[in-house]
DNA sequence: TTAAAATTACTCCTTTGGGAGTATTGTCTT
DNA sequence: AAGACAATACTCCCAAAGGAGTAATTTTAA
């Protein structure tokens, strides 16, 4: 489905520089694929594809300025040709299908080994997709519950989940941000709104859940 | 303080073989230093140190077959002349303490770059300890768990606070257990003096730091 | 420059949580 | 058999959280 004729461009959007190291290591020396680019943030590689394209993305859930999740997403509906194979230490069943359901062509554990990801990457090539047996199993196992899709949080609601994560009560959280606890009270009303719960502690189980905190 | 007629041999034991192709790749062109080995299991690494040693170790705390803290008490009881440097996402101050009291010369968080790698690795040679800034950090904050000790919970206690974490209300909690909801209150407020927290978010918190849940 | 979204702030009402006690019944242990 | 502790259950009172609205202002993106 692709070009035989040049490589097949990657990139590698991770966090952590030691994981994109490793991805580096085993593609570049690869006569198939070359490395377009390397990011440790979702935004620096969506302005990244605003010049250059790629075929492939490796994209990791967790990332310091967003989900992987929303990224996901975001690709899929600007570059629906870029295949995005996700790369993730999370197991949870609502992110995987949140990510198939928003364009991804794989889902990938990073225990994976070498083999394992040339493998993928050849299946995604000819239009499947691919998952990690783990994963496989996770979506095999009908979860009726956590159906529902990762909200989508705004600054200000990032901001008190992270302290109410901390133990912080909405009078102390009012006083940190210079706002009245009633306000307080509407993004807590929210929050707990947006991820179909009742009570603070299973929103943070939640959120941590699915990789918001 | 080593033999610079020799280079320094490393291992690296990481449960993601991506991480170990990164470490590799960084250090493998690097003359001061060769790969000994590199492993996916602390077992596998205890194994290998029957029959050769290294200079340094890159020890990861989670790990398939039990964890990093474990490996690395055993590591310095048999070979103190290893240096161990932890390697982790893992940020719990109880995690980080109890690794450098059991022989750790460094801990580093997963998400350093490279420079911070070789930089720490020529620390530690030096015979001087070496962390991360944020370990840093954390480990600056004074321990709640040295001023007050960590509390002695009955078997009931620990069932609550285990049902309590998980986001459970006492009147769902009395009826899972076949108490009064009144015997719950009484319970959770015996947790809340024990854990000198006055809310059940912190009181979790304490009790996951603590090792307790 | 508009329309949409985010942030702010409020009301009224109900439920749950938290603090400080008291007290009874078991169940170990010495 | 006595003392300690665990588990049970209750009282009263007040603070905080949760549910369901309404609404003004500011920011952001189309």
């Amino acid at each position: 489905m692709l070009p035989n004729n040049h490589k097949i461009s990657i990139a590698i959007v991770d966090d952590h520089p030691i994981v994109i190291q490793g991805f580096r290591s085993l593609l570049e020396n690869n006569p198939l694929y070359e490395i377009a680019g390397c990011f440790t943030t979702g935004q620096g590689f969506m302005t990244f594809l605003q010049q250059q394209r790629v075929d492939i993305v490796l994209l990791d859930i967790t990332l310091p300025d967003g989900n992987g999740v929303h990224f996901c997403r975001e690709i899929d509906e600007l570059y629906p040709e870029i295949i995005i194979v996700a790369l993730s230490n999370l197991n949870e069943r609502s992110i995987i299908s949140q990510m198939f359901s928003n364009g991804a062509k794989g889902y990938l554990l990073k225990n994976l080994s070498a083999k394992e990801l040339l493998d993928a990457l050849n299946t995604v090539l000819e239009g499947k997709t691919v998952m990690s047996l783990e994963v496989k199993e996770i979506l095999q196992q009908p979860d009726l519950n956590t159906l529902q899709p990762v909200p989508e949080l705004t600054k200000r609601e990032k901001q008190i989940l992270q302290l109410l994560a901390e133990g912080q009560k909405s009078a102390a959280i009012a006083e940190a941000l210079f706002i009245s606890p009633l306000t307080v009270k509407t993004h807590r009303a929210t929050l707990l709104h947006k991820f179909q719960v009742n009570n603070i502690v299973t929103l943070i189980n939640r959120a941590r859940e699915t990789g918001l905190i």
